[in-house]
Parts: C-alpha cells; sequence; structure tokens
DNA sequence: CTGAAAGCGCTAACAT
DNA sequence: ATGTTAGCGCTTTCAG
C-alpha cells in the first residue's frame, strides 16, 4: 500500500509537500501540485486516517451506542447519525450494548480504545452514577433520550410521560371510558413514564385505574400479541386501547385480527409509533409520534458544539405529536 | 488521556516492558507485572488501537458495506457481521452505498483510508468488472449474495431463481393456476432472477405467463400497496398471489384489508421473506426464507479465512427453503 | 527478563 | 514555496 513517502519520491518533493497539497494548506507552484497529484492517482495513493489521527491527535471518530442493530428503531438513530456526521467528514464506530450495563460499558470500552472524540449514547442500562462518572473524563458525550441530573447540558430528551397523556386524551375525548393499556416492561424507565402519562389521562377525567385493564408487555411483538389476548379476558368491557410501542401494537393487530375483534368498530386502538410502522398497519393505526429520527441528528449537533467548544442554542427537548389515522371510532358517551 | 510512557514511568519500567505485558508476550517477574498492572488501573490506561495499528500495520478493522442502516434486512446484516467479528476481536466499520454506485465506492474509499483488513460487500450497483477490479488490489474482500464471474470464490450466493419457483410451485400444487406476481424493480439482478423463478414454475406446469398477472413494485411496502391494487385490476381471476419481498407483502396485505379481499379464502398469498417479518404479519404469511443471517455469518467466516491464509471449506451457496403458515388454501382444482 | 532504538505514516513547527 | 526535524503511541528487533 503506497505511503506518502512514495507519492514524494516519485513526484520528486518533500513529504511534507504532499501533506500540505494534500491537506491544501498554504500556497505552491502549480507544476509542483501537478506532479504530486499525478503521483498520487498513479499510486492510487490515499492518505492513511490511522496514521494522521496519531498525528494530528485527533481520530475523526464519533462513537454510537445503540442496544441493537435491528429494529427499525436503532435503524433510524444509525442513519441520522451517520447522515449527520458525514456533514462533519467525521467516521462512525457503532456499538451494541445488548441490554446490558456489562454490554454498554464494554461499547464505551471500544470507543475509548479507538479514540473516538466523542458519543452518542442511547444508554439504557448504565446508571446516572456512572454516567455522571464518565463525564468527569475527558471525552464529550451526548446522551440520547434520557433525562441524567446534572448533565442536562448533554441530554436530548422527549416527554414519554406527556406523549401517552396526550394519546389516552384523545381516546377520552373520543368518549371512551374504557381504555385498556399494554405497557412496556415495567423495569424500564421509559415504560415507567408512558404507563404514568396513561394514569395522569385517566385520573384528570376522573376514570378509575384498574389493573385488569394493563398487560405488559416487553416492547416486542410477541408480548404485544399476548398481551392482547390477556386483556382481551380480563377486560372484556375495554373499548379502546393504548400501545407503548409499535412493535406491541402490531402483535396486538395479529392477535384481534385471528379473534374477530375489528378495528376501530369493536376497538379502538392508540399507539407510541418512532419509525412510522403504525401507517403501515392494516388498519393504519393512530399514534404519538416519537421524532428519534430528529433527536438522533439533534445528538450530533450538539456533540459538534461541544467538540468544537462553540456555544449552540439547540433545542434539546422534544414534545409528542399526535397522528391520527383510522383506528379510532367516536364511542357514545353513555348517560350517567 | 495516558499514554503507555505514563504507565511505564508510573511503574518505573521501560515502554516495551509494559507493552510485553499488555500483550502477554514472554514472561516477566511477577512484580514487574504487578507495578504495571497497579499503574495501568490507576492512570485508567487504555491502549490506543490506532497506535496500535499503525506499529503493526494491521488496524483489526473490517468494513462493512450494506444500501441503508434502517431496514430489518441491512440490521440482521449488520448483527450478524458484528457478532462474527466480535468473536475474532475486530473492529466493525459501516457504510452505506445509498442506492448508487458512487456511494459503494465512497464507502470503499472510506474503509481504504481506514485501512480495514478486509471488506464485506453487499454490493448492488458496482459494476462486476469494477468489482474484478478491485480484486486485483490487495485488500481481501467477500461479497454477499450476489455471483460475480472470476471471483466465485469471494461469492456467498443464494439461489433466488429456485426459491421464487418453490414458492410458486407449492401455489400450483394446492391446485391454484391464476397466479399473480409482485415483483421488485426488474432493473435490479435479483428481482430479475426471482421472475424468473416465477416463470419456470409456470411453465413446467403449462400455464402461460400472462404479463396482466405481474405488478412489479420496488421492494418498498408501499409499492407493495400499489401493486395488489393494480393486479386487483388487472386480474380478477387471480386467485393466488406471489410477492418477491416481505415489506411489498406487507403493503399488498394493507391493501387487501382495506378492500376487503379475505386471505386465505379469496386469495392465497406467499412471500419472499428474510427477517421473518411474514410471520408478524396477520395472517401469517406462508413464505421462501432468505437467509441472510446466516449467509452474513458465512460471510465473516470466508473473509477471516482469506485474511489468515487458511484453506476453509464453507458452504457459500444457500438454498431456499419453504416455510408454510396461514395464507394459503387449496383450491380445486377444475375438471377439465 | 528487561532496556535501547528504530520505525509505522503522517503532521506541524521551524527553517530557509 | 518547500525542505528539515521531531514526534504522535505503540511494537519489535536486537542487545545484554
Amino acid at each position: 500500500m503506497a505511503s506518502i513517502k512514495d507519492v514524494a519520491a516519485l513526484a520528486g518533493v518533500h513529504r511534507s509537500t504532499v501533506s500540505r497539497i494534500i491537506n491544501g494548506e498554504g500556497v505552491f507552484r502549480s507544476d509542483t501540485k501537478r506532479k504530486v497529484e499525478q503521483a498520487m492517482a498513479e499510486l492510487n495513493y490515499r492518505p492513511s486516517a490511522i496514521a494522521r489521527s496519531l498525528a494530528t491527535a485527533s481520530s475523526n471518530m464519533t462513537g454510537l451506542l445503540v442496544t441493537y442493530y435491528t429494529g427499525g428503531f436503532f435503524g433510524q438513530m444509525m442513519e441520522q447519525v451517520q447522515a449527520e456526521l458525514d456533514l462533519h467528514k467525521k467516521f462512525l464506530i457503532t456499538a451494541q450494548g445488548h441490554h446490558s450495563a456489562e454490554g454498554e460499558r464494554e461499547a464505551i470500552r471500544r470507543f475509548h480504545a479507538l479514540r473516538c472524540e466523542g458519543y452518542v449514547l442511547n444508554s439504557r442500562h448504565l446508571s446516572d452514577d456512572e454516567l455522571r462518572e464518565l463525564a468527569q473524563e475527558s471525552t464529550p458525550f451526548v446522551i440520547l433520550d434520557r433525562v441524567v441530573e446534572g448533565l442536562e447540558s448533554r441530554c436530548i430528551t422527549f416527554d414519554h410521560t406527556l406523549a401517552a397523556k396526550m394519546a389516552v386524551e384523545h381516546l377520552i375525548e373520543q368518549g371512551h371510558r374504557h381504555i385498556g393499556c399494554i405497557t412496556g416492561p415495567i423495569s424500564r424507565p421509559s415504560s415507567h413514564l408512558r404507563l404514568q402519562g396513561y394514569k395522569e389521562a385517566l385520573h384528570q377525567s376522573a376514570i378509575s385505574f384498574e389493573p385488569a385493564f394493563c398487560a405488559e408487555g416487553d416492547y416486542g411483538r410477541k408480548s404485544g400479541y399476548l398481551a392482547a389476548e390477556q386483556l382481551h379476558r380480563s377486560a372484556p368491557s375495554m373499548t379502546a386501547l393504548f400501545s407503548c410501542s409499535e412493535e406491541m401494537t402490531q402483535g396486538a393487530l395479529q392477535y384481534f385480527h385471528e379473534h374477530n375483534v375489528k378495528l376501530p368498530q369493536q376497538l379502538s386502538l392508540i399507539s407510541f409509533d418512532s419509525i412510522e410502522l403504525c401507517a403501515a398497519l392494516y388498519p393504519q393505526v393512530s399514534s404519538v409520534h416519537f421524532p428519534i429520527s430528529q433527536m438522533a441528528q439533534t445528538a450530533v449537533e450538539l456533540l459538534m458544539c461541544q467538540l468544537n467548544q462553540t456555544e449552540c442554542s439547540i433545542t434539546k427537548h422534544f414534545v409528542p405529536e399526535l397522528r391520527l389515522r383510522q383506528s379510532i371510532n367516536k364511542q357514545a358517551i353513555p348517560e350517567v
């Protein structure tokens, strides 16, 4: 593999001249420039990003931690982060946390070994303390979709509670009073927040919270199917349902289809949605949109500001948006 | 950031000793080892993968080219490739080709700049010639899901034609004779191969090929919806349908749901499937499975063999497998 | 068993 | 406008 030395030799100039020409620093005699460019072409020379990193003490790499590569949600994140990094001519290094604190730690170790200049962390399992500790070190990072006390300036956040509340409020406005909920795993903070929003909406309309109207899933499709089954049994009077993830919604729809529950005639449905899967279901499902793409993009922008030490006043907090589709019916409000 | 020098100084030994201890090369006095390990811990030292790359002339990085990060298909590929590379303690560098030859070229340039030791290419737009040219250079690579003449030893392949043929044959065995097809974009080789299989199956049973029974999509969901609509009009006698991608199948199902076409009562359906999306649809859709995960894993194995110059006799060719689900009905075979 | 020295490919003062 | 020199953090002979 040709190195800068070979190019210099072939062009009959010094390495540093080649380096300068590559980086467009300074002014050169046009024939020197031509000779060098010719030599580079001839040797199919590409500067080694690695050697350059070492020399400049900057790797030009950014680490992105996601839980998995599969699933549209993480795909969106990677896509956006890559696009934004491309703009800044930075390399992307991805790693998976695999739903464990140790996995996430390992990912960060990898970024560190590669001397990434900054990280975008969609961390779900590192404790707030551990994250605060990490903030003591010199590598800047941004936390995507999580609020960590003391690290507010690095957090890109979304109001999960409000989102859930808006969804359920909408159901209530349509006249529904018997509203079920398929939650995520209760152990996960985001699930907790969403359940909270469900409860708040009910409370606000003086509808009592019934455990029989809740079923816990794991955000996965299969669990949505099972949760739908459970609710079908435990809450036969249910006329509307709020599902905390698009995958679970898909599973639930599968169950309802198999058991001849017609949407929206017999049951209205609204769902959390980040990757616009809800529009792909049939019937198309109304949703509250969780704008992970924009959040991911913003995360990179914020990180770049930190890297350049520039002040930037970016919106770091995102708000939900209702997207109404075919899955909701009005319910006659019962005479009291 | 602490360097090996700092560790050496703190431990009171030479850099090279530290290096040897890190890499477990040679034998050391136990107290030297202890001192060094203590110093490393104290400084939170991690060797720089970059400096190491430069010194050893091996980056330990592998490049993976995919078209996009989104979409379950590419997610699967990345997931498997990462898993396999983890086993070999290699770093993964991903890049997107964005459905253009120039995009794919740019991705490879990036790998080259990073001095990746090898590439896994899911290339769709580079010409065979360009790939053969690339093979002249010193970096080994493996081509995932494509056959390139002259590069057979580097290709991990799948029999798309046979897959399509098996799917349609199954429909025919169930008594269907009026079978539609939603194809991928005709310009893409894989689409062409699948359409070929459809035609072969028909031909083999003496069913004539009718253009009105084919609609072209772009492998995306929306296009599946539109194709279903088109076929619904142009081929009203159709009793069974073969869809060339799972996303298009999802779109088609959406259309049929909206237009009250019952599956499998009024229409039987079979689909290509790689990420097991078909089992998530309702009704669950029968499919021919395209084992992209295993192929991706195998691609890395093959690449590692090439890197280590070891002979390995891996199965490079994969075959389709039928997965029967709820979407197919028997059709009474008409009396002739 | 450990130290000394050279070098990987590049950049960045400092000269001239 | 270009050459000289040193050095980034690590590995790898070669000594001893």
